[in-house]
DNA sequence: ACATTATTTCGGTATTTAGCGAAATACAGA
DNA sequence: TCTGTATTTCGCTAAATACCGAAATAATGT
């Protein structure tokens, strides 16, 4: 899953990230902390969700998001194929432009 | 340095690392291999420049890249502190949005 | 000084992304 | 079914990014 890295680039899901460390918060306290719209966050959820980075879990009207983990061990597993010495990254799908 | 996630959320760019790894190349080198105009090869370079990622070598006329392999570990360092458990990331400088 | 080769900068367009507020959807309780 | 609360979807605008070809710059050799 390339796109964590995408995900990462963002100032405001890499704070989302960090407070999820700390605990599982719904879409709405998350909202409350970073002074950002809450559609605006749901975009930002829509792509942590995608690169697989946060879970969630509803009860209710509320939908709780936690931090995946497990994911991060991929992500480590990419960096080190693009630096390390094996040689899986040519593979890496050209982009098709022209 | 949190732009490096920037840096590596282009597949091109991961492309070009991953062709840095194998052997240093010139810009030339690697625009003919990636079909992309070397005008847009030059931004991306400066991209992966700007985060680190990359040292330049002048020789005559052309420009040799090599990967820069150190700043990974900070990277990887940067993906712990978030996932971690030390708690540095609240700092992580809020978003100065509204 | 001129020509040649390598790379970057410049002007432009198209796509993507972040952001907003308002409306729509989902759920639970009365 | 109606109300209230939480979250998402829907236009929309503004800014950033990727891309190109052409022109400009840099370095070297003649």
């Amino acid at each position: 899953m390339a796109d964590v890295f995408h995900a990462l680039s963002s100032p405001v899901r890499r704070k989302i990230l960090a407070m999820l460390k700390a605990r599982d918060m719904t879409a709405g306290e998350i909202a409350e902390q970073l002074d950002v719209g809450k559609s605006t966050l749901s975009g930002h959820f829509n792509v942590l969700k995608s690169a697989d980075l946060v879970t969630t879990e509803r009860s209710g009207t509320t939908i709780t998001y936690s931090l995946n983990t497990s994911v991060v061990e991929e992500m480590l597993a990419l960096v080190a194929g693009i630096f390390g010495t094996n040689d899986e990254e040519g593979s890496q799908s050209n982009d098709g432009k022209a």
